[in-house]
DNA sequence: GCTGTATTTCACAATAATGTTAAATAACTG
DNA sequence: CAGTTATTTAACATTATTGTGAAATACAGC
């Protein structure tokens, strides 16, 4: 595991830590708020934090003594591109591919930047 | 790991694997034509189509002594809408989510499928 | 049936991931 | 500074993941 998007993929591989970043969505958590909804320790959500962390999908701040998690989605932008890629493999309707490719050719920039 | 989404991610999350699809997008392939781009022997990337399959990205079949492999894009939905959750959290500008919105209401039905 | 080609399974080794409890660190509060 | 709260780190156990080489299976063709 090296490269981002494996990093990223491997972080949103386990549910507990798809779950804190749901949770997160909705503002900035504690650790112990962060825990409180899991049947797992404090320590193993450090380690889970650790790993969004390392993958760029949290970002940690300070506030006495908590340590306040944020969600940073910007790594999913890859993971968007690199699933967007794929669509016309799952539009099982070939006449649409036309219109999907004249959408992206003058739809939305963003769904092609980065 | 248990759920569609986990087993998805995880087969994502090597790049070996990533690389096998990106070559499926081409066509079916046998095992031999998967493995020789790599370093790594013939046992190692029947494994990561083993992988591969229980995730259902893809799919067998038999050709003489040829297992050819198929790409199956179906759980890459599912990732798709789990990540376009976030897309709010990475459109940098607040001013376009009015806009995102709303093309989310009006837009290509197949945005919000599944 | 024997031989060659394609692929999988077996047995094994090395490393990574995930969780636990107990101890350490950080910062507030009196 | 002593005590309390929040969080991380350490030490450890368990199980998954990934790779290897050797043997087994599947099919084709003579």
């Amino acid at each position: 595991m090296q490269d981002q998007l494996s990093l990223t993929f491997s972080a949103l591989a386990d549910p507990t830590r798809r779950a804190i970043l749901a949770r997160l969505a909705h503002g900035e958590a504690s650790v112990s708020e962060l825990t409180e909804p899991f049947a797992i320790t404090m320590p193993a959500i450090s380690r889970h934090l650790k790993v969004l962390e390392a993958a760029g999908l949290v970002t940690r701040g300070r506030n006495a003594q908590y340590r306040p998690v944020m969600l940073d989605a910007a790594p999913l932008k890859g993971v968007a591109s690199w699933v967007e890629y794929y669509r016309r493999f799952w539009d099982q309707s070939f006449d649409r591919m036309d219109v999907y490719l004249a959408e992206l050719q003058k739809g939305n920039p963003d769904d092609r930047k980065q």
